[in-house]
DNA sequence: TGAATATATGAACAACTATTCATATATTAT
DNA sequence: ATAATATATGAATAGTTGTTCATATATTCA
């Protein structure tokens, strides 16, 4: 398959933005709905720097989508891609 | 989504072997078939040294599967999960 | 306005990663 | 057995990344 350098950095970021298990984590609670950056933060035992620093990284890989509402932001999976991906992803983990 | 910590870094560990555009070159390549190092490495403009490390971070996660022939190993996708992991991540990236 | 709360951000540091170079192993051919 | 070829591997190094800490911005409440 033929594929630009450019486009290969792409889809190569798209991976790194998963390839960390907090961020794997978070993406799994988003799984359910959405849910403010606090809620995040003491469901995982992170910090909320860390947690905000991270889905900073999900927001620009469109991974996730933030909803501001009063001076909660409340962050859903931003697309189907990208559940599909996770379940996906989860299959081959699974019974690989 | 309940997530243990252990499966967390599992899914992690596979979205790393794809976080990096070298790996992405030959994942695309393979996409086509099976392929030497020599190849790969030939078609990437990489040092073969470089292809065969990378080569065994994707053949550990089975991501990539080995076939030796004489003094050469030939590589392919290991499974339908990674081409489809694969082409949904281009799907996101080209019109996400 | 001032205090409190929620989130975001920059800098710094420790931990990890991809490549290169040198070398090792394995297979084929002479 | 020796030389040549294909691949693999260990060590070293430069570059990247995740967290923490301190601080900034934004919003609500009194």
């Amino acid at each position: 398959m033929k594929l630009s350098e450019l486009r290969a950095i792409k889809l190569a970021e798209l991976f790194s933005a998963l390839s960390d298990a907090s961020r794997i984590r978070i993406i799994a609670q988003l799984m359910d709905g959405e849910m403010s950056v606090h809620a995040l933060a003491d469901g995982l035992g992170m910090t909320e720097s860390a947690v905000s620093h991270q889905l900073r990284g999900l927001r620009q890989m469109h991974l996730v989508r933030p909803r501001k509402s009063g001076r909660q932001v409340f962050y859903s999976i931003d697309d189907d891609h990208v559940s599909r991906l996770f379940t996906l992803g989860l299959d081959h983990v699974q019974h690989g």
